[in-house]
DNA sequence: TAAGTGCGTCGTT
DNA sequence: AACGACGCACTTA
């Protein structure tokens, strides 16, 4: 499985009016993003070997729908979505999480009903911090069932903006 | 009320 | 075996 096509990963930047945003490609879609601070990149493997023009128009599409989203507006035109990539039980964590509505928040307790596991609630706490394409699979919509924030692998700032851009007015 | 403590639970490493 | 992006019951002030 090491030298399957779906191994293969490009890696490309995405600007935006906040900074350089990251974006993951694999054969299947875009497969991964991160936030600009990007100390902590992953590895490009063997991206040359991947159809490059199919890649340029995802990423175009990627880089829009990104614009829109930090813009305050839904992201649309988005490219096809690799989840393939983690365990059976987060995969299906971040299927449910594309569910959440825009301006819409659910917490974690409700993600693990969804999934017909609701005692793995601090599971599904971990999923989303595994979640490998934030902003477009929306683990930000995600908040403690006490009226708190959760955490966020990006920083908890950009969930609060990304939340605040929804028109979600966040629990002090 | 508000703030703090303890513990059950479960997927992941 | 240990650790969390949790939730809940249960103290205290």
């Amino acid at each position: 499985m090491k030298n399957d096509i779906a191994a293969r990963i490009r890696r490309m930047p995405i600007p935006s009016p906040e900074g350089e945003f990251t974006a993951y490609y694999s054969a299947r879609g875009l497969c991964g993003l991160e936030f600009p601070s990007g100390t902590k990149q992953r590895e490009s493997k063997t991206g040359a070997a991947l159809p490059a023009a199919q890649i340029r128009r995802w990423h175009a599409a990627a880089g829009k729908a990104l614009r829109l989203a930090l813009a305050g507006r839904p992201p649309k035109g988005l490219p096809p979505l690799d989840l393939s990539g983690g365990t059976e039980f987060q995969r299906r964590v971040w299927q449910t999480l594309r569910k959440i509505a825009r301006g819409r928040t659910w917490s974690y307790a409700q993600v693990a009903q969804a999934i017909g596991n609701p005692k793995a609630v601090r599971a599904v706490g971990g999923a989303c911090g595994a979640n490998p394409i934030p902003v477009f699979v929306p683990c930000h919509r995600v908040l403690a069932a006490n009226s708190g924030l959760g955490g966020f692998s990006g920083g908890l700032n950009w969930k609060r903006a990304l939340l605040k851009r929804e028109g979600i007015s966040l629990p002090d």
